[in-house]
DNA sequence: AATTTAAGAGACCCACTGGTCTCCTAAATT
DNA sequence: AATTTAGGAGACCAGTGGGTCTCTTAAATT
């Protein structure tokens, strides 16, 4: 409005530009904080290009649409399964196994992410790929392995016992997210998982 | 377009005219045809209102929004709590109460319900009111008695145990909600609550 | 039979959002 | 320093959907 030519901006905003990596990063910054501000449901382009404090342009550079865009933002920041440390241990494997996957659904800090990941296939995909499928094959191999080792019941280990664990961590951060807490993922290990492992057939 | 006079129809659709609690229950039925063929993202007032032949007027005259309509559509189908059969043994009143959820979560058939659950609010309190507080109410009791009983080890039942049924359906309901079976919901209790019931501390 | 109520159909308005495009210029490159 | 690349800002367009309103007429009521 005021100073359209080339004379020097006084005081207000610094006019740094961002490029390349920096601004994606932004960008993925400013998805999450849309996400958790106004849910999937108030996610808008405009919104998140005013968030990163750029325009539509270079989203629409970067990305063909909506969901590309949460896609690659939610896999940046998504944790890997091949960084869980497992010990060779039933109850800290567990512990392990559970914990990264409170860590993915706390990217979001609330149940935006479950929201999400329901409301687009992209993204659906993406997160069994990443998430959901590693996961169970991990808990099953180490349920097995307990197993044979004679830590737990013969029949034990099986695919809906290896559910049991994901799907406390979900209800959980569906329910009550604020509450899904380290503490409450080393309960479900010590009051539900084991005690399920070891009882009787 | 061609007969606007009185002129009787020939042999076009029967000129009749639902009213009253008729039209409503025809109407919520549309809304679950609606919610199953397109999900709740496109759910719309005119998709609703096409599919129950009628117009937004009579939709608009019953519910101030959609989320109204919603919230009543769900209320009025979904199963109630107090009908589950309870007959004061462990394992069939566990099978009870999860088939009743399984029957609440059965209603869309897919997991809309879920998505819908997330999206509004109203849909929200109202199934938590409806559904999952009774039913973690119920299975706490159950649990207590069982354990006063002497069938289950001491100490196993708290608010995190009563939740592992719930957590298990919803799961399987969120990822595979064809599987959601009646077989399932027998399996969980068998593979999972009783030998997490009856397990070592 | 006359009257009242509300259903069915759809026009209409408006806000919003996804997506495209343009213009100017800062930053990187040569 | 000159040139190229791409960021920031925002105008613009088109489609869509929520919500209101109107008009005709079927059904219920008196």
């Amino acid at each position: 409005m005021e100073s359209r030519t080339g004379e020097p901006r006084h005081a207000a905003a610094p006019p740094t530009r961002r490029r390349g990596r920096e601004l994606q990063q932004a960008i993925y910054q400013a998805t999450f904080e849309q996400l958790r501000e106004v849910g999937y449901a108030g996610l808008t382009m405009d919104g998140v290009a005013a968030a990163a404090r750029t325009g539509k342009a270079p989203l629409y550079r970067r990305w063909p649409d909506k969901d590309a865009l949460l896609v690659d933002a939610l896999r940046d920041r998504l944790p890997s399964a091949d960084d869980i440390p497992l010990a060779g241990d039933l109850r800290s494997d567990l512990i392990a196994i559970l914990r990264f996957l409170r860590g993915a659904c706390a990217i979001t800090a609330d149940t935006a992410l479950q929201t999400v990941k329901q409301q687009s296939e992209g993204v659906h995909a993406m997160m069994r790929e990443r998430i959901s499928e590693p996961t169970r094959r991990l808990i099953l191999e180490t349920l097995r392995a307990a197993e044979e080792r004679g830590d737990t019941r013969p029949g034990s280990a099986t695919p809906l016992t290896a559910r049991v664990g994901p799907a406390m961590i979900a209800y959980q951060n569906l329910s009550a997210p604020t509450e899904l807490t380290d503490e409450f993922v080393v309960s479900v290990v010590d009051e539900v998982l084991l005690p399920m492992l070891r009882g009787p057939a």
